[in-house]
DNA sequence: CGATTTTGACCAGCGC
DNA sequence: GCGCTGGTCAAAATCG
């Protein structure tokens, strides 16, 4: 589909081609976006009702063409305006026309669907969270408890230090306002994605039957996922206690972190969160001080970031994000915290479908390796946390460059695609564009790039299989 | 006056 | 055990 939006450009750009349709290509694509908008609200609702929106569609479509063709046949005086048979042209033409706008539909219905997806899973998280605390509090303490004094050690301290309701209103308010477990359960893309983690957690519990020690890795995996576990308590240790595997693999489940590198003369780049200082120190090796910052759009949120000016050069800004927001997010900020939240994702349990249940290592530095090539992301793994480096300060030289450069940038970022899920890529590059004006030309061809491989996919996948 | 920043102290992890 | 380093805390200072 990539071929179908470049062809539309060559088209536009054909020599013989008159002024006036490029005047159309950038009228009939503004009107794309606008119709795109309209017709996106109007399906929000009629998706409700499950039914008309393939007519609304359609008829947009035709409308759409039918403008552009007047609009062509105006502009031209009646005349042919483009080399060759003019009907051929004209429906060539329309059928581009038609196909984007029915490709720019699709990935909006797409993204809507993975942010519905999200969102519930969101939700359902923690409904399950609240439902894991019930039964724990009736049941499974005695159980661990008694498991604890069997292997000489005390309960892990996530419960008995408030757990959720006493150290965090606010969450405790959400999850009484939080939707029945049930309706949840109902939506089939929650189900899937809550099936999954579940055999996670099971399957790292294979070897033990204890059902206390299911529940209580599993309530305070997802307490760390929240954040609400103390720095000072690690996860490591806690890991090290209670799963038996090899010293290599679990140096690895530590924190991920994702590290954004852009260039900046500001002392911070904007992210659109709320941050609040808390700290300054000198890193050894770097002549320029460490700033620490935590989130302070809701009490008790978990995100932290450090930011700290390169000491080889002083014009790139690298910051540093860890953790997860338990809080909505504005829209000026959802595309860095996506990131981030993304790529950590991807660093701490992207590929937990392994046997072991745990990381990938392979996968992991092939995906570093293919953006290493060109030094957009890197994997850092001597760092003490597990980093993805996403490095925007090469950004310059690639959209100045030769247009081979720009296909191989291209390659090498829908490489990483192929390892991320295609909207953590999506949310990657808008981060990259709030991180770096700069950025949005050679992102906006990636992006078209991708959109168009998106719904090839989705054509191929409708051919094959059908059940996606 | 509340929010934010500054800055020295403190703590934990790690290597020797 | 000791020192180094990274990270956090919290009181004081500053800002709007």
């Amino acid at each position: 589909m990539a071929a179908t939006w470049n062809d539309a450009i060559a088209v536009a750009d054909e020599p013989t081609a008159s002024h006036s349709n490029s005047q159309l290509m950038s009228f009939s694509h503004k009107r794309l976006a606008l119709d795109e908008m309209d017709f996106f609200a109007e399906n929000k609702k009629t998706n409700q009702d499950d039914h008309g929106d393939d007519h609304q569609m359609l008829h947009r479509i035709e409308v759409n063409v039918d403008t552009s063709l007047d609009l062509l046949t105006k502009n031209t005086g009646g005349k042919r305006s483009i080399k060759g048979d003019g009907d051929d042209e004209r429906n060539e033409l329309a059928a581009l026309l038609a196909e984007l706008q029915d490709m720019n539909a699709e990935n909006l219905r797409l993204r809507e669907l993975v942010d519905q997806v999200i969102n519930d899973y969101n939700t359902l998280h923690l409904q399950l969270i609240k439902m894991m605390q019930t039964q724990h509090s009736h049941g499974g303490e005695q159980a661990i408890e008694e498991k604890g004094k069997k292997e000489g050690k005390v309960p892990r301290p996530f419960l008995e230090m408030g757990g959720f309701g006493g150290r965090d209103k606010a969450f405790q308010q959400s999850l009484e306002g939080s939707k029945n477990l049930v309706e949840l359960m109902e939506n089939k893309n929650v189900q899937q994605i809550c099936t999954t983690r579940d055999n996670i957690v099971l399957e790292r519990n294979k070897d033990n039957n204890s059902k206390a020690r299911i529940m209580e890795e599993s309530t305070s995996d997802q307490a760390f996922q929240l954040g609400w576990l103390s720095n000072k308590v690690p996860r490591l240790n806690y890991l090290m206690d209670h799963v038996d595997q090899p010293s290599e693999t679990m140096s690895i489940i530590k924190k991920a972190r994702v590290s954004v590198r852009a260039r900046s003369e500001s002392s911070m780049i904007a992210d659109g969160c709320q941050w609040r200082k808390y700290g300054q120190k000198m890193a050894k090796g770097n002549p320029y001080p460490r700033a620490y910052y935590r989130c302070t759009m809701c009490t008790g949120c978990p995100v932290r970031k450090q930011v700290q000016r390169c000491g080889e050069d002083r014009s790139v800004l690298i910051t540093t994000y860890e953790g997860q927001h338990n809080h909505p997010l504005p829209p000026t900020a959802k595309a860095m915290a996506s990131t981030t939240s993304a790529a950590a994702s991807m660093l701490l349990s992207g590929s937990m479908p392994s046997a072991d249940g745990l990381i990938n290592p392979t996968i992991l530095e092939s995906a570093a390796l293919s953006y290493s090539h060109n030094n957009m992301a890197t994997l850092s793994s001597s760092a003490p946390f597990p980093t993805i480096t996403l490095d925007l300060t090469q950004e310059s030289a690639t959209h100045s460059s030769s247009s081979h450069q720009q296909k191989d940038n291209l390659s090498l970022l829908n490489k990483f695609m192929s390892v991320s899920s295609f909207t953590d890529s999506v949310n990657a590059a808008t981060a990259a564009i709030t991180a770096d004006p700069n950025f949005t030309s050679a992102l906006v061809a990636a992006i078209t790039s991708i959109i168009g491989r998106s719904h090839l996919n989705n054509r191929d996948t409708n051919n094959t299989s059908g059940d996606q």
